[in-house]
RNA sequence: GUGAGUGUAGCUCAGUUGGCAGAGCACUAGGUUGUGGUCCUGGGAGUCGAGGGUUCAAGUCCCUUCACUCACCCCA
């Protein structure tokens, strides 16, 4: 038997109609708030990549699909989704006509990871991305709007984390003040965080080992170092959170998997979930625009892990899969004629009729309309279309009523609904 | 990449010191010859993850390998 690709998966009917719930709510919230959806392609040149997220990063490092074409050309299955909506926005030049955007788009990603609960090879993925806008309000409209998009999916056991990590002005010297931290506890750092404090100094604070935290327990905060400006985002992006009433808590050690990320950043985390307790999470990328060879437009966005929400959502939501409204039990072959004229008649008008095609008895007949959960059951045989008639049986109350056969759809339709 | 646990029927899982491959659910047929959910009786269903080894004999012991799960790591 031919397996699929491990960390890959199949998602069944039963599972479909959740996963389409969310994405359908998700559209129609970030649609009220103003975005439009962009559709990107799945592979990208490596190189966007390698620049967007940065060289340094566990996903570029060993987590990428990246492989040569038939001609030889470096590309990569995407790992995440903005790098591209980045480039599309500066190759078809979208600033000239109006800087200012805001797209959606949900699709796969890929990342070559060890599998494990909320953690897959193929993953889904909600994206935001707001372009030209430098105001705060704009980071707080993003928050708002994902946090709503929470509550109407009914998640309750969730959490904002937020925090800023300044921009080029300041970060300079946050990372000289951590360098001196690190260099007097060196040895008491784990081996990946010693070479972590010379290439991506920020991501030893991000660190779980122990010993590590312990070290770096005293470090500084990036949010102590910011400029004025930076600080004044920030200040203006916590006031204002808390005017719209979403609470939050300051996370210093937050530091985001991706160097493109500028000042605000944040998370929705959650306890459900075991060690993957991230649902979402984004921020500012002021730079990104231009470090890919566009013009220096600001910008924001952030993802929802869908397979990580539907595990959630699934927690608490009712069964969605759709019942038959009416099952016709036929029997024998002029009657299973007659049903399937009604059954294609009542699918045409909207009315979900299901039958068997087998030719079973009528109580494998009345088992199968039971196990599909059918509301009603409409009963034919010899017997009824001798007398121009049918038994239409409601199966919660077990009421029956005989109907006749003529304009059948018509009086079925009136019936049910 | 590292560690731990688990692979037996469609599903959930038993399987003793190595000795005929099992149960419940599901499916199917009947009890009730035209009425579902409960009940009773029968039936079908398996490469015991795969490959190799030890043995008269392996689901069981040994080796290899694959997959799944969880954790580390990382992130959504």
């Amino acid at each position: 038997m031919i397996q699929l690709i491990r960390g890959f998966k199949d998602i069944l009917p039963g599972e479909t109609e959740l996963w389409r719930y969310i994405e359908e709510t998700s559209v129609s919230l970030f649609e009220d708030f103003g975005f439009q959806e962009i559709r990107v392609p799945v592979m990208e040149r490596t190189e966007l990549f390698q620049r967007s997220i940065g060289e340094e990063t566990d996903i570029v490092e060993k987590e990428m699909y990246t492989f040569p074409d038939r001609k030889g050309d470096l590309i990569t299955l995407r790992p995440e989704a903005t790098a591209s909506v980045v480039r599309s926005y500066i190759q078809h030049k979208m600033y000239a006509k109006d800087p200012i955007r805001k797209f959606y788009t949900i699709g796969p990603m890929f990342r070559r990871e060890r599998p494990q609960k909320g953690r897959y090879r193929q993953f889904y993925q909600i994206n935001a991305e707001v372009f030209g806008i430098e105001s705060p309000l704009i980071d707080v409209q993003l928050i708002l709007m994902l946090v709503t998009l929470f509550s109407k999916l009914l998640v309750t056991d969730i959490e904002v984390h937020m925090n800023s990590l300044g921009c080029p002005k300041c970060r300079p010297k946050f990372q000289e003040a951590l360098a001196g931290l690190m260099l007097s506890a060196k040895d008491k750092l784990c081996k990946d965080c010693r070479r972590r404090s010379e290439k991506n100094p920020l991501r030893v604070l991000d660190c779980k080992v122990p010993s590590c935290r312990e070290a770096m327990a005293g470090a500084p905060a990036i949010v102590d170092f910011l400029c004025p400006e930076c600080t004044r985002h920030f200040e203006t992006v916590k006031e204002m959170l808390e005017k719209q009433n979403i609470p939050f808590v300051i996370d210093k050690r937050m530091v985001r998997g991706l160097d493109y990320y500028t000042r605000t950043t944040f998370e929705l985390q959650t306890g459900l979930l075991g060690a993957q307790n991230a649902v979402a999470g984004g921020g500012r990328y002021d730079n990104l625009v231009e470090a890919l060879g566009g013009p220096a437009q600001p910008a924001i966005g952030f993802a929802i892990g869908i397979d990580r929400l539907v595990e959630i959502v699934a927690l608490n939501k009712e069964e969605l899969v759709k019942k038959p409204d009416v099952f016709i039990a036929a029997l024998g072959e002029e009657s299973m004629n007659r049903a399937f004229e009604w059954i294609c008649g009542l699918n045409l008008e909207g009315i979900r009729a299901d039958m068997d095609f087998s030719g079973k008895n009528l109580k494998p007949l009345m088992k199968r309309a039971d196990k599909l959960g059918a509301e009603y059951v409409l009963i034919v045989g010899e017997r009824e279309l001798e007398e121009g008639s049918a038994i239409l049986r409601n199966m919660q109350t077990k009421d029956q009523a005989v109907i006749p056969i003529n304009s059948i759809v018509k009086n079925i339709k009136e019936k049910i609904r």
